[in-house]
DNA sequence: GATGAATGAGGATTCATTCAT
DNA sequence: GATGAATGAATCCTCATTCAT
């Protein structure tokens, strides 16, 4: 019988992540401290911790997070190439620091961390999957390389040229179709 | 007049790093103690503090390192293609896991130290450099990103198959060029 | 005029106490959480704050009724003796491991609580009364001291012969009555 | 090749172990934080936890030493009954008070610490074994009981006449043999 | 009355760094 | 130079207690 509704659990959950999300995308999984969390998200210590059971656990819940996000709507597109290219731009987009700052810490974490790394790993065995019937798998594996370093180098440099790259992309995979 | 010659100081300096390197490339820069390296390395603390400020400034040594490292011997080949392939086999080998994982802890340090950010973004500039002469920035920017992509799958999963993955890029680049 | 009857009170109160009792016997009073007590119980939290006033309370009323429960029907036996060889029994046999746990929690509070103390100076005072017209204190003192050392021994050792051992102190009593 | 001296490793120990009972005395194991001991020791932190792994281990290392302490020497006198005699005015005395408090605190933990009570077990088996040449097993069980109740007693009432308390027992015994 | 979500101070432990020897 | 014992601030986490519903 609980005392609160699925839905403020839900929402509860939700601020906590987008806190941590917040913190560790700016400082890295292991600058922040369960401190950091509890004051950007404007809850308790304790009440963390009866939604996750430790900080591994949210940082789990986080990178699970990062590749769900990653998978979703994958291989409905009409044009599959035009939608590839539509990934590298939005992973550039200066709105997307975030998402790629997550991204490099969950990648560090595959060092240390089995189901991180079977994260990754699933993350990218999703994307063979779901490409499967317009392109074989190495090509695949090439695409999604060139996503992850332009998600790095977009990271560092500011003044990256996007639409450059996407058009080399372009250019080196139209030709082979 | 050093009371110790500058080989011996420069043997105990690599001995530091070559031990710091082994426990941040098992277990990360943040989960690695100080502690772990003194033993690692077979040296006292006191001592590696009289070769690095702290543990913030070894890690900047290590990644450094790392990026002069790839950077060594660049742009030298006769058949850039050739040697740009050979890069790509050299670092998805199982001996080079530790360069790999090396390389994803810096990757993720870029997030919040900017010193370690500059030598990221370095790194990619001295290829654009080196290899300016036979492509233009865009082309090379997207095939270092296969080439930060192939690091990540490599130490994913060990079944990889690289010749396949080297095989697709050479094949996309070959068209085109 | 109480909202619900008296005997309801009664009940939820020794609900509480059943549940603490088992809690602090199996972990004794300070690795048990009053959450542990407040899902033994099948209570609410807040609840169990109506009928304690913290844990404190509760310990200080579970020791209390643990002495209460020992001085219970003292010195109404035609046969002493007999009576307080029944005793050594009952407090030695399997089915009393929670009563042997409880008290030597409860003793070892009598440390730093003085109420506790106080509590457990009364049970041994108890005792000299109850069995004052048959036998002086030194020699009652040294029947408790029995007592209380079968409680620690039997709780230790689970082949401990008791029969033997209340033989031993029937032996050496009778000689001297 | 240690810094320091094995004397010097021994006294600390000893240090922090003075410390640790001092505090478990007064508060009992669970009521004393690392910190008052870390206070009573004027040592830090760190250093307490390069003697001990944790307060787990500390509270291990404070009941075995008082079991040891109660086992030396046992079994090598002359007139066993008056050494035994010796032994509970010894633990009735003002001065055994912080004895009187470890051992009920140790007593405590038996509940909940396999090792502790084994501990406890085996300080009693010691007894049964280092007299079983004068006495058979279930009466050096009931002398050692009565030695565990005068302890407590001791600790509860300050007023306790510990003279006709061993009295009462002498005259006990001796009838017997 | 009854609930259990929420609080936040306090606890055990770690670890980068220093400094007396 | 070299050592490693010593420090103590910072970290993660628990848990007794409260109070809005």
């Amino acid at each position: 019988m609980p005392k609160v509704s699925a839905e403020h659990l839900t929402n509860r959950r939700r601020q906590i992540l987008d806190a941590a999300a917040g913190c560790f995308a700016r400082n890295g999984f292991h600058r922040t401290s369960m401190q950091d969390i509890v004051k950007e998200s404007g809850l308790s210590a304790g009440l963390i911790y009866r939604y996750f059971t430790g900080k591994e656990d949210m940082i789990l819940a986080i990178v699970a997070e990062w590749h769900t996000t990653r998978s979703a709507g994958l291989g409905t597109a009409d044009d599959p190439l035009a939608a590839y290219l539509g990934l590298l731009r939005a992973i550039a987009d200066p709105a997307a620091a975030q998402q790629r700052n997550l991204g490099m810490q969950a990648w560090a974490e595959t060092v240390r961390e089995p189901r991180i790394r079977a994260l990754a790993r699933q993350g990218v065995d999703d994307q063979i999957e779901a490409f499967g019937a317009v392109a074989p798998e190495p090509l695949i594996r090439v695409l999604v390389a060139v996503y992850q370093g332009l998600l790095l180098q977009a990271s560092w440099d500011d003044s990256l040229d996007v639409e450059a790259f996407v058009a080399a992309v372009g250019e080196l995979v139209r030709r082979r179709v």
